[in-house]
RNA sequence: GCUGGAAUAGUCUAGUGGCAAUGACAAGAGACUGUAAAUCUCUCGGCUUCGGCCUUCGUAGGUUCGAGUCCUACUUCCAGCA
């Protein structure tokens, strides 16, 4: 993999660039689609192509059991499940470790993770967490079958390996908002020891494919300077047999106001020459400020899996489809998705969307999913355009009071 | 005409003496950020100072401390018999 940075913003943060891998190119600041489980769902592969998905972002705690299979289909590129319709996505792919499954089956077990949620937050008793933390790794239920089950840094390197994403991610531990100092540093101290053993054993086994995959190491450290800049410098430090990581994930819970401060941070004392990649946000304003203050690649569910809720982006702000029977609007104004081009109103996918029947009901899927992630790929698209021409500044302004209404 | 059965909120439905009344759908509001999420939460007769108050289960009476529930009559609908 090469990563190389094509324009940085006078903060020194925030830059466009191109990272290349075997699959092909990304051109950051990306968004990469979100298909944990080896496809994008209601988004065949062709129509992500079509709306500028550059990557595509799947885990590898879901695909545990499938990993051997993948293996040997040559990887996530050559292969999809066979109860998919859907072709491979043959581009740029990242694996999440199974990292944040720690947290959302363990503290975070039935709760909502928001950032803007009041402080208040609680952990889920450690009686009733389907996940435990150990040394070792992560013991867990699994939330389907109900069968024990245990994930390491060893294991989540050897299933990644396995899937054959292009960029991988070290096995490290969320922590939630609800979590003391005291713990985040028992944590941060873990998911750094995780990291080395994930480095050394993504080393076996990063050719195993025939092709070369690379891993990025996850910053955790919570809303803390002091463990976010420590964290940053000894993963950037870290090396096995002379091999450090190709990359840096940035992760964590947090409140949206804190956001920009953390990951400037990180990204102060993390090599300018390696990616970054913001794991799991990916509202306007959270992208704003991670490509300003120096993230380079972006995933997260929300564009998709609000669309699955009605919830429709517009550069004017997000509104919901419910409320929207007689409207023979477009979705949104002079959107060139896919969606909006074919004419679809308001009205008729509203219409589709609460018809009751499976058919119209995954064709409004399709839809409302398509509109939503051309709309964050679009948003990546002219960030980088902005920065690359020297006008970021003016641009965030713009969108952020056209999007919010001067809310924020 | 006779004999049974049935009428409950926008719709369908539960309820056989303590009920502003079950559930579903529809409708309305909110949430969702490295997917246990085609999901979840709330509202859904009127008013309210949030403690309650008022009006509601086809219509009109009655029994009862108390009736959607029991009794009588009537109206409409369904089934069977003529």
């Amino acid at each position: 993999m090469e990563f190389r940075v094509e324009k940085t913003l006078a903060n020194g943060l925030g830059r466009a660039g191109v990272i290349k891998t075997t699959h092909g190119e990304i051109k950051t600041p990306a968004f990469m689609a979100v298909g944990t489980r080896g496809f994008v769902r209601f988004i065949p592969a062709d129509e992500l192509h079509a709306l500028g998905a550059q990557a595509m972002l799947s885990n590898g705690y879901h695909l545990r059991r499938q990993a051997a299979e993948i293996a040997m289909s040559g990887g996530l590129a050559s292969w999809s499940p066979t109860d998919q319709p859907t072709e491979p996505w043959q581009g740029p792919t990242l694996t999440d470790s199974g990292g944040f499954q720690v947290m959302s089956l363990g503290s975070g077990l039935g709760k909502v993770v928001s950032m803007e949620r009041e402080r208040g937050v609680t952990n889920t008793a450690h009686t009733e967490r389907l996940a435990k933390v150990t040394e070792e790794g992560v013991n867990f239920i699994d939330p389907f079958d109900h069968q024990p089950d245990f994930i390491g840094p060893e294991e989540s390197m050897r299933i990644q390996c396995q899937i054959g994403a292009d960029i991988h991610m070290a096995f490290d531990e969320l922590t939630s908002l609800a979590d003391t100092y005291e713990y985040n540093v028992e944590a941060l101290q873990r998911t750094e020891r995780w990291a080395e053993r994930s480095l050394r054993e993504h080393l076996k086994h990063r050719d195993d494919l025939g092709y070369r995959q690379n891993l990025y190491a996850v910053l955790q450290g919570g809303r803390w300077e002091d463990l976010r800049r420590q964290t940053a410098r000894n993963l950037a430090a870290m090396r096995v047999d002379g091999a450090g990581f190709d990359g840096f994930g940035l992760g964590g819970a947090f409140l949206k106001e804190d956001l920009g401060e953390i990951l400037r941070w990180c990204n102060e004392e993390l090599p300018q020459e390696k990616p970054r990649h913001l794991l799991g946000l990916s509202h306007p304003d959270d992208i704003l400020i991670g490509a300003e203050m120096g993230a380079d690649t972006f995933d997260c569910v929300a564009p998709m899996r609000e669309a699955r809720h009605g919830k429709i982006y517009t550069l004017q702000g997000n509104y919901n489809l419910r409320k929207m029977t007689e409207s023979g609007e477009p979705l949104a104004k002079d959107c060139d998705c896919a969606t909006c081009q074919a004419g679809w109103t308001r009205g008729s996918l509203r219409a589709l969307w609460r018809s009751g029947e499976v058919e119209k009901k995954q064709k409004y899927y399709n839809l409302a999913s398509v509109h939503n992630l051309r709309f964050i790929v679009r948003l990546t698209e002219e960030v980088r355009a902005a920065i690359m021409g020297d006008y970021f500044t003016e641009y965030k302004g713009k969108f952020l009071a056209e999007y919010y209404g001067g809310q924020i």
